[in-house]
DNA sequence: CAACACAAAGTAG
DNA sequence: CTACTTTGTGTTG
């Protein structure tokens, strides 16, 4: 999956600007890394929008293309995640690809 | 207008 | 350290 086919989803479904960059950028976080909402926030030009990242990514918890468990607090913790399972599926995939 | 997957700085103990 | 308060943003209902 390339950039181009995710943004060609992203126009199929009715999501706002904000909401596409949001999943851009967190469609190239880099596996075994994780960013920050706020890290987030700031790629897409809107450093304290931070909070709207959050709805952003909850819109789409179950898509496999976009790697949101990669999303976490500035504070080193996980933060929520709604896929089934919650912040525990989160972490295990987190550990699962070497983020911790 | 209210609620939210957050952040940072403030107050209080 | 914990706990609570305030301010800020975009989307949705």
């Amino acid at each position: 999956m390339d950039k181009k086919t995710i943004i060609r989803k992203l126009k199929e479904h009715k999501l706002t600007d904000f909401q596409k960059k949001v999943l851009i950028a967190t469609y190239s976080i880099p596996k075994g890394q994780t960013r920050t909402y706020k890290q987030i926030a700031m790629q897409i030009r809107r450093p304290n929008a931070y909070r709207a990242v959050g709805s952003a990514l909850s819109i789409n918890p179950m898509a496999p293309t976009i790697p949101c468990h990669r999303v976490i607090k500035s504070s080193g913790e996980l933060g929520n995640y709604s896929a089934p399972g919650g912040i525990r599926t989160k972490r295990a995939m987190l550990v699962r690809e070497g983020a911790i």
